[in-house]
DNA sequence: AAGGTATCTAGTGTATAAAATGCATCTACG
DNA sequence: CGTAGATGCATTTTATACACTAGATACCTT
């Protein structure tokens, strides 16, 4: 398994570049479309409660990085989760993994056995959650030096 | 100012959900454009650690909040944050807007006075951030019902 | 073959450490 | 006195470490 800084090629690096720039154009796009249902002003109050309520499910240690997870590696069960998550307890992924599925971005599905088997896996809205953060986890990665640009 | 939730058309509806499913499309091509630089393996461990990585900087209360309130709002003094973002004690804000400044999303200036006033502004880093999490949050307005769908 | 030990599963219980909040206060200026 | 931009400190909330449980299988010894 590769490791560490990997390289990248400029051909893809401009794909990612034209990715990233659709992305905020989208963002750009969203935006503006929303905020024309304003018939007066822009109410900058509305907008930006709008932004801390999106934000509020996320804003807790530990729930983007079990979606991200998910999103990345799949339906995972319990301890898998605890192998990938480095550094969470038992107890902090027991407590978020139940919230998740209260905030409906996770499903706890039991497979029974025996053994009983317990897998995690996405709700159609955790995975939209998801797809929509992964462009900030690619530029994340490539500002954080994760990848390598062309030389 | 318009406040609550807003009407919005079957068009412009279908217009939000063509955009997301775009970007959804675009989160998985980015996520094998990097998969396919593992020589082996999709090194999952790897991508989740850089996942975890580029959420740290967000994953702790009000610092996606504060990214959203100086992205729609642009630049602002303190108060000015301390208003938009209900709630926030001032205690709260200056520490956030302390590790905001030190991981490069927020720059704090200074303009000398009398009366000396500082203004908080998003970096380059900080308005990029802000745009590629901007999809997700039109995303969830409709989720969390702050926009109506059609009738 | 019986009994003991070990392991893997998905968690809980509890005490402690770290973070967020409320509220009071400070400084510099007009 | 009021405003702007904070800071100090006590309390509450959240996260962490670490030990432990329960049901099942598996291996090891006498």
């Amino acid at each position: 398994m590769a490791s560490g800084p990997l390289r990248i090629s400029k051909r893809d690096l401009r794909r990612v570049e034209k990715s990233v720039d659709e992305v905020m154009g989208l963002g750009k796009e969203i935006r503006t479309l929303f905020s024309r249902y304003n018939d007066e002003e822009y109410d900058v109050g509305w907008e930006v409660d709008s932004a801390v309520d999106a934000f509020s499910v996320l804003s807790s240690r530990w729930t983007t990085e079990i979606l991200a997870t998910l999103y990345i590696a799949g339906d995972r069960r319990f301890n898998e989760m605890r192998g990938l998550l480095r550094g969470i307890s038992s107890r902090t992924l027991s407590d978020k993994l139940t919230t998740c599925v209260e905030n409906g971005l996770v499903e706890r599905i039991v497979e029974d056995g025996p053994p009983v088997r317990v897998k995690y896996s996405l709700t159609v809205h955790g995975r939209r959650a998801g797809a929509l953060l992964s462009p900030f986890v690619g530029y994340m990665k490539i500002y954080n030096g994760k990848i390598d640009g062309p030389a």
